[in-house]
DNA sequence: CGTAGACTGTTGAAATATCAACATAGTTGA
DNA sequence: TCAACTATGTTGATATTTCAACAGTCTACG
């Protein structure tokens, strides 16, 4: 059985608010020093309750980090694509009711796209016509 | 300016690991009952437990809820259309480097859709083109 | 050198989230 | 009607998260 479809609870609800807003900021810049984590979060606590999550970030092995001169670099453990992968996955299925095709719509609708109608309409027919030559 | 452009903390961002996963249920079902929401939760914790996180979301707004009969039926208070979007924000932002086209090569990827290489660059390109029209 | 500054390592306290127990009210069906 | 059942409302204990203080280490530069 293949992982993406077994339901697994995902990495992100799984974490602490604080946590999750770290790996946000990981993913987002690809890698970063304490003092640029900072300056991301909302409400940005001290230096040292930063430093508090990535210890336990580091427990989970959910990042890892390389030493850049005097200060350490952390990123994500986690290839992109695959987090990418597992992101998407989720989305669809929580708040698309698990149709690729009503994500589409959303992220054309959002990215400032303004597609006619009928141009929507063609690359849907696009996407079903591979998706029947593809399996 | 626009809010989609002004980085708010999303909603997702401010929760606790409880809130979102019951959060992330009524979007994926649409309403459920306290013993429908238990069922689904990961190391699903007691009734009572599950009611003091529903109180707490209804506190904060993010929920509501209507009688059927004997017992409540919970709903997000937000308009999907506008969850749907805010995500899916957040997620091009956090995960594709702001651009939509690398979450659509992602999504079709995801949805088991097995579109040749020369179909992909093809849907971008209409991408690309309805963009430029549009704007 | 040696001192100032910036960083990491560790600890424990404060705030918050999580949870269960208990009390109460309403519904159902014999 | 009246138990039995299933809800909700409330409260407080427990667990986790969040955070800051402090000590130690290293680097840079006068």
């Amino acid at each position: 059985m293949s992982s993406s479809v077994m339901t697994e609870t995902p990495e992100s609800a799984t974490l602490s608010r604080r946590e999750r807003q770290v790996m946000d900021i990981l993913y987002r810049c690809g890698e970063a020093t304490v003092a640029e984590i900072m300056a991301e979060l909302p409400d940005p606590p001290t230096y040292s309750a930063v430093r508090s999550v990535l210890r336990i970030l580091g427990e989970k092995s959910l990042i890892r980090y390389k030493e850049d001169g005097p200060r350490y670099v952390y990123f994500p453990a986690r290839d992109t694509e695959e987090a990418r992968d597992d992101v998407l996955a989720h989305v669809v299925r929580t708040y698309f009711a698990g149709s690729p095709e009503q994500a589409f719509t959303a992220l054309l609708r959002m990215s400032d796209v303004d597609m006619k109608d009928a141009d929507i309409q063609r690359l849907r027919d696009t996407i079903r016509r591979a998706r029947q030559r593809g399996r």
